[in-house]
DNA sequence: CTAGCACCTATAGCGTTGCTATATGAACTG
DNA sequence: CAGTTCATATAGCAACGCTATAGGTGCTAG
């Protein structure tokens, strides 16, 4: 209806497939919307892609290469893991910023199409670890790694989008990140992703000491102060 | 058309519903099944339910419950980090025999049901690790912990499911699952506060943090703020 | 130049979907 | 027994994914 008339007509209903798969909150994008906003009719998108599922893994494949353009464009930093920390960051912000598209490729449960596409993000986690092995910095086989902090990155992309927008908090992220990152690391010395040197024991007392508080109900505090003080608590157990 | 006549039809509806979704394929279900198999007309199904999401949502409900039950059903084994590693072995299980009601409970983005659903098993998760803090086994406080634990549980059970039956390996979840708890646990080496391995009281909690506040000057908290905590902290560790 | 031939697109419409305006029966309440 | 409420059925609408069929376009062959 409104889109470049001098573009090919299935260049056109790829474009209006995005955009109403990119606008529409959630809901369901009809074929007749697309076609329409392609100023096409029916018969022209079964033509050129099957049928409706055909079109949109277009529209996915499209996005999909920009996925990965998104994932090979780091300089390759000498520093595999922190590579790897780059590669979750931007998994993650391309999920939010494109999260009908991101839930058309990770979210459904597609027999045929999503596995491949699974597969190839996998294989881009994997050479990357690749490099991490290679150095010695690695306490799993590769393969096996980047299925698990893929696995780990997904969840945390999907949980971060189903949440609603003003209290998304990207500290989910970096925290699962460093995690898994540690947890198939050597390194355990905690050199670049802790701030913790010397006040880990008190933020593991404050944390304790929270949840002792929060189960045991302690009278010595009255319930004003306790709030204060629950408050302070939390202030030095948080992150920041 | 072939269930128990005998019960109400709402209840007809419900299992029907929950049937037809459990055994389709991944493919939609549509209202019609649903009402024939049930032996019951349209309109009875937008009386009770609302419309189609909301009967799906009073399945999903059910099956949350069905859950929650397994989740809860643990012997306190008194490890509380053995616990959440039966919480999200649980977690797996349950996606996996019941893949299509997972994927409408976490695959699914859907802004208001779908948190709470989440929400009531960070929730569970939460109050697990609660434990765990308590006995100073944390690293992180237990509500994020809890959040990135499930995130990556719910990554796991989504890729598991995602891939065809033959070649899901249980080893990713463990892996991954163990990364996690790893990662977020103060048991590592040295453990920093709580690691007078018995049941950790407020009093000892106190103790630690109160003890671990004045060795390592932590700049959180101003210094008549730090007082005042400091002087709490001595009423709650003194009188008990 | 024209005939044939792919290729691409449009007209029109089929069967199914989620849902509803309306009516009918049953069960309780006064 | 009249009135009201709850629960179910009849019939049908608008929108959906998709397609049988036909018409137009540009190519190459003779």
């Amino acid at each position: 209806m409104s889109l470049d008339d001098q573009l090919p007509p299935k260049t056109r209903l790829l474009r209006a497939a995005a955009e109403l798969l990119a606008n529409s909150e959630g809901a369901a994008v009809s074929t007749r919307q697309i076609t329409k906003l392609a100023g096409v009719t029916a018969p022209t998108l079964y033509h050129h892609f099957g049928d409706k599922e055909g079109l949109f893994d277009a529209v996915v494949a499209a996005g999909f290469e920009e996925y990965v353009a998104g994932e090979r464009d780091f300089a390759p930093s000498g520093e595999p893991l922190e590579d790897v920390r780059r590669m979750w960051d931007n998994h993650v912000q391309f999920g939010l910023t494109q999260p009908h598209l991101y839930l058309v490729m990770f979210g459904n449960i597609r027999p045929e199409s999503r596995p491949s596409i699974v597969a190839d993000a996998e294989a881009l986690m994997e050479e990357m670890l690749n490099k991490a092995a290679a150095a010695g910095q690695l306490n799993v086989p590769p393969r096996e790694a980047a299925r698990s902090i893929l696995a780990a990155n997904v969840g945390v992309t999907l949980m971060l989008i189903a949440e609603p927008v003003e209290d998304r908090n990207l500290e989910l992220s970096t925290m699962t990140r460093d995690s898994m990152i540690f947890a198939v690391s050597t390194d355990k010395a905690r050199g670049a992703a802790g701030d913790d040197s010397g006040k880990s024991s008190v933020v593991v007392a404050a944390i304790a000491l929270n949840a002792a508080l929060q189960a045991s109900h302690s009278d010595q505090l009255s319930s004003s102060e306790l709030k204060l003080f629950l408050e302070w608590l939390h202030r030095i157990s948080g992150s920041s």
